[in-house]
DNA sequence: GAACTTTTAAGGTTTTTACCGGATTGACCC
DNA sequence: GGGTCAATCCGGTAAAAACCTTAAAAGTTC
């Protein structure tokens, strides 16, 4: 039986290409997603062996929609795909419990690897990656993450791709009040004044691509 | 005689995927290159039908290698693959004599009726594209500059630093009215709508720091 | 179960933006 | 010289968004 895979990034094109290589390795790509909204609901409906995330997607990043996919189907495995190499991207990806971390500068090779690791309990990193986690780990270089909740997070992203507040509250399902409420907080929390602050932070956040 | 592709694209996974996806309709992918050097160099190498050019290109971007290229490989036919939608790259690419745009975010069909279309002489841009610079093109009415004024840079600079309309009036000493005119006007220009967007194309421009 | 954070929400006020308009200047072209 | 056009400047009004304050469930921690 074919290992099972939701494939998640938000260009299409990419993810087609990505699909062709998979099959060709006697994979199954079960569901196709561009956001981590549509790779959530997909993944709760079909429960596939990996799930296959870019890190950069609207409305709901990698990092997140590897958190809710963990809730809705805990059996499902997560390999991260995307261009970051940064520390920062990676330990956050590890503390959310992300197992396969594959870069898309390496060669189609690395990501049938991640998943036939991960597919079978075990973890995989990019060559370069296992550095950094490792100099991070002996210097016991804490990021600094940031005290914003699950939910605020899920807010600054809407935000900062330029969502105005009437369409983050209706994306979020609450009420417009709700979705100031958060924003307001979150203002507090990183004290800035204004929206042009928050975007810029949640590009240094690596929440949304400038 | 198959078409003669050169692809280029700084991940190399979204190469081979992109590489699989073209074989499978008939294409023949001579070379991959992946910065906007190795792409010149190949070219004048191989002379393929032709180059396939992510914009987002380390090295020499996507249209500065269109230009190299046309220059020591004058019958390759150019395909921008990007995904910017915003007017100013797309014509930045036609001024750069390009005759395909297609966007990462469409179905991998349209680059395949792209390349298509530009090697036998015609045009092919995504449908998702402005479709004021597309009738702009079309009919070729003279294409609105997409370059920003200085004073227009000076105000995009300082609303991404995140000073108010007030602010950004009270430090060039005009009133609030104008400042918001020249918001206005640059918001035009880039085909944008939102505060968040123009922080993120002042940061790619490199006016402010993320 | 007390203390705390998170998430939710509303009412009232202030600020900002959107959309309409026009004026002036300087550069360029025929 | 007259026409055109982009850049810069400014105003009014209506709509939208943001801001301020308050607060109540729900969930977590100790």
């Amino acid at each position: 039986m074919p290992i099972r895979i939701l494939l998640a990034d938000d260009h299409q094109m990419v993810r087609q290409g990505l699909k062709a290589l998979l099959e060709q390795e006697g994979f199954k790509v079960v569901g196709e997603a561009s956001d981590g909204h549509q790779a959530t609901r997909l993944a709760q409906e079909l429960t596939p062996d990996v799930a296959v995330l870019d890190l950069a997607m609207p409305l709901m990043n990698g990092i997140g929609a590897a958190k809710a996919i963990s809730q809705v189907s805990s059996q499902t495995k997560i390999v991260v795909l995307t261009m970051h190499t940064e520390a920062q991207y990676v330990l956050e990806a590890l503390r959310a419990g992300i197992r396969g971390y594959v870069l898309k500068s390496r060669a189609a090779g690395e990501l049938v690897q991640a998943i036939r690791e991960v597919s079978r309990g075990s973890t995989f990193l990019s060559s370069d990656i296992s550095d950094t986690v490792v100099d991070a780990y002996l210097n016991k270089v804490d990021v600094p993450s940031d005290s914003l909740s699950p939910r605020e997070l899920q807010v600054l992203q809407l935000v900062a791709e330029g969502k105005t507040t009437k369409e983050v509250a209706s994306l979020l399902n609450i009420s417009v009040k709700t979705a100031e409420s958060h924003r307001t907080r979150i203002m507090e929390k990183l004290d800035v004044h204004e929206t042009a602050s928050l975007v810029r932070y949640a590009i240094r956040r690596g929440l949304v691509q400038p």
